[in-house]
DNA sequence: ATTAAATAGGATAAATTTGTCCGAAATAAG
DNA sequence: CTTATTTCGGACAAATTTATCCTATTTAAT
């Protein structure tokens, strides 16, 4: 479904954002620890996605990564995924052709649409601020 | 969503299924011009589902790939998924924990589990004579 | 029997994704 | 100013997926 980057990446935000609510800034190092990823990995990842303004880094000691209160509300789980993964998998063809076109249905084109409608519209409905406060108040995991 | 070859898979059944509606073999050279695929890649593709049993194959002049009508019915677009790309995207964990686990659940899970449920059982619901028979009267395409 | 046509399958290569290493740049603190 | 700590960024390496090549095997037809 999600490349392996974009998993890293949308767990890592979120704990970002998770740390945020109390005003805490979290390193690469705890990141990686904390979702379990390859640090090196998920530095780029998160060079990105902060070039993107989709999190705030800062250099040097006291530095690391945070998501203002602000933008929790803004930045949803579509733009995470659109930012690392792209937009192929909210608007591509189910079966790869060069566009979908509902004129020029592939054979899976209208049972597939919907569902596909479906991802997409729960992730641009779903607001970090809410899979921060989720994994807050340990009703969620970021680990297995 | 799909890998490369289970597009490729799911795209040289249908085809198969097509012509198999009109009791016609079709060999690996017509599969990949129709589908517009890497021929020997999609020989690898079309082995390991003949393997299967998901299609039937024949060596030797007048041979080629084939489905009976009864497979037709009895086989979903969830069989040439699950045989070519595994079983990860219907009970795999959206964010890449090792288990979806309801009672310890990922921050997405709850938003997660429907779409990925919606999509099992389209799938399951889709019989391969549904959509070869889309194609077969103009209705879908397989190329662009 | 011989030939030609087709799939089967192993070995290999190219491309992409995933992951690592190391030095540069920024910056907080003594 | 120096040092320690942190992200940034380029180069590289490993792993996986995608794609190619070539030979073997099967089989229909002459
Ligand atoms: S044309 Fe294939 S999904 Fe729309
Ligand atoms: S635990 Fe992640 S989708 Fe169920």
């Amino acid at each position: 479904m999600f490349s392996k980057a974009c998993e890293y990446g949308i767990k890592a935000t979120i704990f970002i954002a998770q740390k945020s609510l109390h005003k805490t800034r979290v390193s690469l190092k705890e990141i990686a620890a904390e979702i379990n990823s390859p640090e090196a990995f998920t530095a780029k990842i998160l060079q990105s996605l902060a070039r993107n303004g989709l999190v705030d880094s800062h250099k040097g000691p006291t530095g690391g990564f945070e998501m203002n209160r602000a933008k929790m509300d803004t930045i949803k789980l579509y733009d995470i995924v659109n930012a690392i993964d792209g937009d192929n998998i909210f608007v591509g063809c189910g079966l790869g052709l060069k566009h979908c076109d509902a004129n020029k249905p592939c054979p899976v084109h209208d049972k597939f649409v919907g569902i596909r409608e479906n991802l997409t519209q729960m992730l641009k409905n779903t607001t970090m601020y809410e899979l921060a406060s989720g994994l807050d108040i340990g009703l969620t995991q970021l680990k297995r």
